[in-house]
DNA sequence: TGATTCTGGATATTTAGTATCCAGATTATG
DNA sequence: CATAATCTGGATACTAAATATCCAGAATCA
């Protein structure tokens, strides 16, 4: 699982804090921890594209959450930055080598390969665990650990 | 995830398939999907440490099960194969840049970062659904879908 | 004794992830 | 209108991990 899927969530939580009337540019989210700019710029820009957040460009502009916290699934962030692939990619290898029984007896609609499977039904475990968690959640347990943590970050972001 | 859990979880069925007495050399195994034989020998010493199979040196050498498919989840494979880290790793960006809190305020016992914990659930469900599946389900399945698999590797094995 | 095979380390190759840079388009501000 | 700020997307470079090969040593069987 790639780092940006933590950037990703980190800077979701961190519009919500910074408020609903600004936006925030690529620059001012990456430095308040110190992140690459122009790479968790391209993390942002798959969350726009996949609707979770806004950009605008020019000055004043930046990112801005497209909807509440509550209806963004972790699921829906880990989709935007980690694509649609699943993490488990079947090769087929039971069709390679001595191995791979009589083609024509299996044909283009065989069963799918049991091992492929088994393992499909634990990665849909998996999105199922992050899909029943939103982001709010995760803000309400930040701020219950560091209540300060928004107020910080409005007030630095003033100061820019 | 790396290619090497499909090949394993693969090779322990095969391994089934070809009988309790006899052990199957790495080159053999490899040969009958068309695997690189050296690099599959690497995850099958990674199951044999952890002992899901055994291994014997020498002619008629070679890897067996150390015991019944049906007591090796899924699990044990992809943890034998994969290694013992989460997919997630949280490396604390909420501690870096001007973001960071205060040191003295959070120390060393500070609470785990709401992001981690929230993406270490999911993963304990991804745990729970391939530890909830063993070898021999996946055996029957793929009896059911090609009932002459594992005669065809016996007579394989005995030709070579 | 010789052939077979695992073991483990060293090394090379390939791919994916991380990171930077730039030219173009858009927008706020003075 | 001119300037600066910012996103967009492509090109490119760098790094780390996965993939793959090779070899010397030890164990085992015939």
């Amino acid at each position: 699982m790639s780092e940006g899927v933590e950037w990703a969530l980190h800077s979701c939580v961190n519009l919500a804090w910074s408020g609903p009337d600004r936006a925030v540019s690529a620059a001012r989210l990456a430095a308040w921890h110190d992140l690459p700019a122009a790479y968790l710029n391209k993390q942002l820009q798959a969350l726009a594209r996949a609707g979770i957040l806004t950009s605008s460009p020019g000055p004043r502009g930046g990112f801005r959450l497209a909807r509440p916290l509550a209806s963004i699934s972790l699921m829906d962030v880990v989709a935007a930055v980690e694509g649609p692939e699943e993490a488990f990619r079947c090769t087929e290898i039971r069709r390679r080598g001595p191995g791979a029984g009589d083609p024509a007896a299996e044909g283009a609609d065989a069963a799918d390969c049991a091992v492929a499977h088994a393992m499909t039904r634990a990665e849909l475990a998996w999105r199922r665990a992050l899909a029943a968690q939103n982001l709010d959640e995760i803000r309400q347990q930040a701020e219950q650990q560091a209540p300060e943590a928004a107020g910080r970050l409005r007030a630095w972001l003033a100061a820019q």
